[in-house]
RNA sequence: GGGCUCAUAGCUCAGCUAGGUAGAGCAUCCGGCUUUUAACCGGGCGGUCCAGGGUUCGAAUCCCUGUGAGCCCGCCA
């Protein structure tokens, strides 16, 4: 069984209604990693919905969260004085949003509408200021004693004398820091000082949107008034004595909650470097590996792993793979392929992959790898229509879902070569000549290519390498040879496409000339390595 | 010091909450191919399933111990 429906069985096991919670803090590009959490909760999401359950899956924005520190991607001079402030009371870094938390979620969450995703968005800063955590807060204060020992006891961490679980917020609104001293806590009036701007001062706790509780309460504190059942959580929440162990005591004790059933999920390493990290730069963000990824390759990359394995994530050649397993298991659901062995759940697997819903037929499928080509043989979408129909990899009466699959996966490709792809794969028709020797040999081969290629009957792919291959078997060169030459000639390297159609995706003119500049004597001047 | 995960063919891994004669892809080797974007087609080679113990008629699979590796443990997926 898949493993989300092994996690939504259980839950059903304990009530019909679920409330799946998923919550990331928008402090910078939010990357591929954090994907994982909102798809592995959503797989829950739709399993227990699949089994008849009950479920409502919300995403948490943690947008009162404090800028930590001024990140790399940041202009020190301009965010060094908003360290320590809430990311939803700071500017935009790009200035085109209303601020620096929606900078970061907004193209989240359109990723996440790509891929069919749509959780109920809370924003935890709203949250605070409309008073939605006053009671958990006053709580968490009536009980300090209690969260302080639970957390000293169970994380093995000393707490600073004095200690509230709780954060003022600096009342001077040019301020607003959220690193703050508390002074004084004599209900329900604390006394604080603020360490950014030195400011000391009173607030009333029974005001709403004053401060915020310390994440190791906070996170009880939202499974209490959210009712949240499942939470999938990075496996650094759960090392012994993290947050999830202490958040499991609070809730009981101090919210009287039963904590909700937790998953732990790896974490998403960038093949060879490791970890990501937004702070290091070792990040792909969940935008980028949308624009390069197919939305539903990205989901399958995500379910058809289990949660607790890390996942090794090669966004240079990896992905033609990643897209090509995709491409078996969709077979497989239709039918076309049988289940064989690397192939798991490939019913469900591919289920749980769809953005939306899965198609009665099978979409036509054309190639990954060959897409790579093609797309850049194309100057247009409707070149690339054509050309694959040329070839007869699609029907001509191509359905419109279907044309517009294949050209939305043109496009990921697109933008795959000019951010991911590694040099090899790529080619580019040179628009001057590629200076490189030639001998009398190489002449006499161009020489042939022009004298074939003028009188060639029609300019069509199959007739061109005919004509070619021809040519140079006549001069006894092996094809290798033979086509390198055009390859050499055209794109200034030694392969290429399928050299047939390839040439003619060209004007014929263009291509005759071009070899007549190497079939010449004029040609044999350049020495020079070529470019 | 603690936590989680992993260990199966040369490499990457599937199989493990249905215990029942070890699987795939790649690499390699052989054959084919009017040629190729880590080509394609057919075939071959290849494994004490990390070690030890336990449960069982039967263990890669379940349990225990050990070894090795990776990641995590103020905020951080």
């Amino acid at each position: 069984m898949h493993w989300a429906d092994v996690i939504a069985r259980q839950l059903l096991e304990r009530r019909p209604d679920h409330v799946l919670a998923t919550a990331i803090t928008p402090s910078g590009p939010i990357h591929v990693g954090n994907m994982r959490e909102v798809l592995t909760s959503e797989a829950v999401h739709r399993a227990i919905q699949d089994q008849g359950g009950e479920s409502e899956f919300i995403y948490i924005a943690d947008s009162y969260d404090p800028l930590r520190k001024v990140y790399p991607f940041l202009d020190e001079s301009a965010y060094a004085p908003h360290v320590g402030r809430p990311l939803a009371e700071i500017p935009c870094p790009c200035g085109g949003h209303a601020t620096y938390a929606e900078h970061f979620l907004e193209p989240f969450l359109a990723a996440l509408f790509d891929m069919g995703i749509t959780p109920r968005v809370l924003d935890a800063h709203m949250m605070y200021k409309d008073g939605a955590y006053q009671e958990t807060i006053l709580r968490a204060l009536a009980a300090t004693d209690r969260v302080r020992e639970i957390i000293e006891r169970v994380s093995k961490r000393q707490l600073p004398k004095g200690w509230i679980p709780f954060n003022v917020q600096c009342q001077d609104k040019s301020c607003g820091s959220l690193d703050t001293t508390p002074l004084a806590y004599i209900h329900p009036i604390v006394t604080y000082r603020c360490k950014r701007c030195d400011l000391e001062a009173e607030v009333d706790i029974t005001r709403p949107g004053v401060g915020k509780l310390p994440w190791r309460i906070d996170w009880p504190a939202r499974w209490s008034f959210l009712g949240v059942t499942f939470e999938a959580a990075g496996k650094d929440h759960h090392a012994s004595g993290g947050s999830w162990d202490t958040g499991q005591e609070i809730a009981r004790t101090v919210f009287d909650t039963e904590p909700p059933m937790g998953l732990l999920y790896e974490f998403i390493q960038l093949k060879g470097k490791g970890a990501m990290h937004s702070s290091t730069g070792t990040t792909v963000s969940a935008e980028d590996m949308l624009r390069i990824t197919p939305p539903e390759v990205l989901r399958f990359l995500i379910v058809r792993n289990d949660p607790r394995k890390h996942i090794d994530f090669d966004p240079g050649l990896g992905i033609l793979n990643l897209v090509e397993d995709y491409d078996r298991f969709e077979r497989v659901h239709y039918g076309k392929e049988e289940e064989g062995t690397g192939i798991k759940d490939a019913e469900r697997v591919y289920a749980l992959s769809q953005p939306h819903r899965v198609r009665a037929q099978m979409p036509v499928q054309v190639s990954y790898r060959h897409l790579v080509t093609v797309v850049q043989m194309a100057e247009s979408d409707d070149d690339v229509i054509h050309i694959l129909a040329r070839a007869g990899e699609i029907p001509s009466d191509l359905p419109d879902a279907d044309r517009k699959h294949i050209l939305e996966r043109a496009a990921h490709v697109r933008e795959w070569l000019a951010r991911f792809a590694p040099e090899d794969v790529k080619f580019q028709v040179q628009k001057e000549p590629p200076v490189f020797p030639t001998d009398a040999d190489d002449r006499m081969l161009y020489s042939r290519f022009v004298d074939v290629l003028e009188s060639v009957a029609e300019w069509r792919g199959d007739k061109i390498h005919d004509a070619v291959y021809e040519a140079l078997t006549d001069l006894g060169l092996k094809a290798g040879e033979g086509f390198r030459a055009v390859y050499r000639a055209i794109l200034g390297k030694d392969r290429g496409p399928r050299a047939g159609h390839f040439l003619a995706s060209l004007p014929r003119d263009w291509v005759v000339e071009r070899f007549r500049h190497y079939a010449g004597e004029e040609a044999t001047t350049g020495t020079q390595e070529r470019a």
